[in-house]
DNA sequence: TCCGTGACACAAG
DNA sequence: CCTTGTGCCACGG
């Protein structure tokens, strides 16, 4: 298993229920920002574990052009999950994860009065 | 090590 | 809406 498997892994892995990511945002969260297709051969070697359906092209289609059983598979994963499909698309502004939240930072007004 | 292959992205026509 | 061409880069033979 190499690094860049399971560094996709990991974030996909994060990517909420109801949340969709796409190949080059994977990528540029990683610090690859111009190996979208890299991840996308990621997630074709991928196990049934991993939320890969939630990872969808720039479009915000399904990108599993010739695997129809695979295309259909993944639109049912979405739906069953509340993303729903318009002409073949998923609405990336309404759906799409923000990414990882980060650790926040501790510096609260309140604390500053102590 | 080199080379072909994409579950991509983007711009142009 | 297409369709094509180009850039990209990890992977596998």
């Amino acid at each position: 298993m190499r690094e860049f498997d399971r560094a996709v892994y990991r974030l996909v892995f994060q990517i909420p229920r109801g949340r969709v990511a796409t190949y080059g945002q994977i990528a540029a969260l990683l610090g690859y920002p111009r190996a979208a297709r890299a991840v996308g051969a990621a997630l074709k070697r991928c196990g049934p574990e991993l939320p890969w359906h939630r990872v969808l092209n720039h479009g915000g289609g399904i990108s599993l052009r010739a695997n129809v059983a695979g295309m259909l598979t993944q639109r049912i994963l979405l739906e069953r999950e509340g993303i729903p499909l318009r002409r073949g698309r998923v609405d990336l502004k309404r759906h799409r994860w923000a990414g990882p939240r980060r650790r926040p930072k501790v510096t609260l007004p309140a604390l500053e009065k102590i």
